[in-house]
DNA sequence: TATGAATGAGGGTTCATTCAT
DNA sequence: CATGAATGAACCCTCATTCAT
């Protein structure tokens, strides 16, 4: 079971700690269980990583960093400010459903800060991306004069609360279609339509 | 510090737990900072509960019940689908904003399940609500003919983004007028208007 | 194995905790081993010491303490410096002998600084008594005009080899007499004697 | 960074490993800070040592052997015995102000024998060296007719003691002049001096 | 010779839970 | 009802040592 590019072990190890936390949480998942499902042994654990934390939250970035590249790649040549939100609420969600792991809960470990730093630069630039494409959509006139940092506040509560449906009720969950439509157009029938 | 109500007792102890338990989450908070903040012995606490997981999950019931039935009471006599759902939605968020303690988060710990089954019960219980509200919007003629179920979802995966938002990002929080505006009108400016 | 009185359980895990670091030194020695060898439980341990390094150096100052006051009583009603020096070469090297655990071992672990502190006044304030001796000595006529201070750290200097003597080579000891006669008349032959 | 000397590289090793050592104690210096510093893989240790102890002992009898070379060459023309002691506890004291490493300290490891055998070999040929030169003296008139091997114990603890002293009281050491003086002449004021 | 990734026993520490009082 | 000393399994992490290359 030796010699194997270090490389390949560091994967090895973020595949597995993806699933184990994604399984456990933080707290619960233990180094041990992590380095069964790498088919490494603790102490290689520590080669690639200085503890259990840095191990976490070096398999958080990566994961953020992904997803947020995804998310910018494809809406970036998009006109359409309606038709983009739609794109990047459906990645969004899909993404989260594909990467049910982890990815945005366990916000309360270690007494709330804990890569919460990471954590909140991600979302402030993703937020700051749907809210370039409300900006845009009500210079063009499609989009009402909203405000424009709440509503996006408000479309990434939706998705944040979709990615926590996953855990939490993972046969509750709705359509990307569905949603922009509901945020797109609003609930209220339209005066003759 | 001896002879008190077993009532009150149990009582003081679900109040310092909430409170511990906020501050550090289910894992991080432990027995012996429970018994402090309740004035109580160790020991005292496995007269009231079983055991820790048991202490949590009573006081997850006893906070949701109080929620759902102050949602519920509020709802109920409020005829106008548009306004009930503004009420709603503002009673969940102000409600959570309040209690950020616990509530939502923590579904992930003992591997998954860990007083789940709880949670559903009572995200289905307010889920109906909105649904009705919706079914009542529809029926009436002033909301659209969506999809009940999928916009009952959406609208509570709102709630639920909001309140890990509590944790996450606090500084980050939305208005529930604006929230409750976005979801009845929609993004989409109207024709002529 | 219960109830036991937390004075007595703190001693006997003192008494015990210094047969183990006598016998395998700090870094050496072991929670576990300690434990057994108080007769109570690892956790036991941490009820009365925040960890290893407390309980180590709980355990020195408590020895230095009393090795101090000895030495201290000893001496101080004594009027002749001779005597008096005399009294506290014996009193020194017979109360290592006795207690040969630790004491002064042991200056090495963590990187050097670890207990030194506490060291280092006591070994300030035992010096300082034979500086006073010295100082009496040199007063009252007895004693040649040495360094003060040099010839007290020499005095002591002695001592501490001693004590690691009885580590290191316990068979090579020495008589307090032949010690003490030797510093108080050195070793050239005094003319016409 | 191959093809080195085999001597070369044991060498190099033996150098880095003293600076280790010396810094951390035996317990704390480990094997990969060993071998950056001495520039070598860690397998590469292994090639010259069998292990860490090995490591250890190899330093330590190197060491000793140098430093009992040393002693043994500057004092054996001296005929004044006075003379011979003075040099010896000079260079004594200086030799470990300068090589403060390790040396003498570090008795405990291993649950108390551990190089013991070497050290104590090493001890007895050094004492060995202060009882001739003590024998001579009595011989030839200059010094009293003191119990010989006690006097050496002594002498030789007033060495050890100095060199437990730089570990634990750099700043509390004395002068070999001072220190030869008392040991020679002693404390007590001669008559009509 | 030389490398360094990999191993795994073992150490310090925490904490839910028990039980004699 | 109430206490809190005691327990011990289980956690995170270190490091001497091995071995395929």
């Amino acid at each position: 079971m030796n010699k194997r590019s270090g490389i390949k072990s560091k994967k090895r190890i973020l595949d597995a700690a993806m699933k184990v936390f994604a399984e456990y949480g933080y707290a619960k998942a233990n180094m041990r269980v992590i380095a069964k499902a790498s088919d490494i042994s603790i102490g290689g654990l520590y080669l690639y990583f200085k503890n259990k934390e840095d191990l976490y939250l070096t398999l958080m970035k990566s994961r953020m960093g992904d997803f947020a590249d995804k998310t910018m790649e494809s809406v970036k040549d998009i006109n359409d400010p309606a038709e983009a939100l739609g794109i990047f609420i459906a990645m969004s969600l899909n993404y989260a459903k594909k990467h049910k792991e982890i990815i945005l809960v366990q916000g309360r470990e270690h007494g709330f800060a804990f890569g919460l730093e990471m954590k909140r630069k991600f979302f402030k630039k993703q937020r700051g991306l749907v809210e370039n494409i409300i900006r845009q959509g009500i210079q063009s006139g499609v989009f009402k004069k909203v405000n424009v940092q709440e509503t996006a506040r408000i479309i990434f509560s939706v998705i944040r609360g979709f990615i926590l449906s996953i855990v939490v009720e993972p046969d509750s969950l709705f359509s990307p279609e569905e949603c922009s439509n509901l945020i797109l157009n609003g609930l209220i029938r339209r005066n003759k339509q």
